[in-house]
DNA sequence: ATGAACCTTCCAGTACAGTGGAAGGTCAAA
DNA sequence: TTTGACCTTCCACTGTACTGGAAGGTTCAT
């Protein structure tokens, strides 16, 4: 399979693939005569495994973590379970800021919903903020 | 004042004080014989609209935005209120984003608290993710 | 006079996950 | 044979908001 059928096939570009190979993400596809890169079935499945990563929130500097225990031989399981702990962990942080976020914007959205005031004095840039 | 005295004053640093200058989030500050600039009391506040768009969960481009209107000598009343409507609907987006990818990671944490499997198949990296 | 603390400019780098484009090679169909 | 789609490498850039550091000038106290 060439890198473009890849592509399609994953839902990404080339650009993508290149830069994963070249980030450590996907092992150096095989080449063929012409230089092309050459890839067997598997690769969808390692760009599978890459996107439910990022779906479930990990980095790509993450994943490769995990990609390179299991290329020591061993089971990445523990190390995962701790990346989602705190990625768990920032996610409840980072809802939290946004909620807080949202009111504080709800509320100057809502005086600002008023009418054009004709008096806005000189001395601000703007009353709602 | 001096850059470094506005500084502390508004809570940030010299670094950034002259990248904002340099961003046209502050008009140039006058200089003195030597060359440092000098700040007139006026900065203070002006600083801290800025701060006060940050908190607002404004870009430092649509501060700048807002800015440019007030130059103009125009109220930028009713472009503050677009873009406070825009960032609330951003923010939700966001938030809703974020809740769904915290159930998601949730579920696979829960999975994943389970004992260490010793049945990991090889042809995955691992079955969590 | 000398040292510390402050200031200046300029260049470059941070994190993140790619994206854009140039210059050139390869392959299949018309 | 030539056109078009595809591929290669390499370098640089995107956006966001700064941050780091070098090399040098200024001010003030000791």
């Amino acid at each position: 399979m060439r890198i473009g059928q890849l592509a399609e096939a994953t839902g990404t570009t080339t650009k993508t693939l290149r830069f994963y190979e070249e980030s450590g993400l996907l092992p150096p596809a095989e080449r063929m005569a012409s230089g092309y890169r050459d890839y067997t079935d598997d690769a969808v499945g390692q760009v599978g495994f890459i996107h439910r990563g990022q779906a479930a929130g990990l980095t790509l500097a993450q994943i490769g973590q995990i990609l390179r225990i299991r290329e020591h031989g061993q089971a990445p399981c523990s190390h995962v379970r701790d990346l989602l702990g705190e990625r768990l962990r920032e996610l409840d942080a980072q809802i939290a800021e946004l909620l807080a976020l949202r009111e504080t914007i709800s509320e100057l959205h809502a005086q600002a919903a008023e009418p054009e005031p004709d008096t806005c004095s000189a001395d601000e840039v703007c009353r709602y903020i």
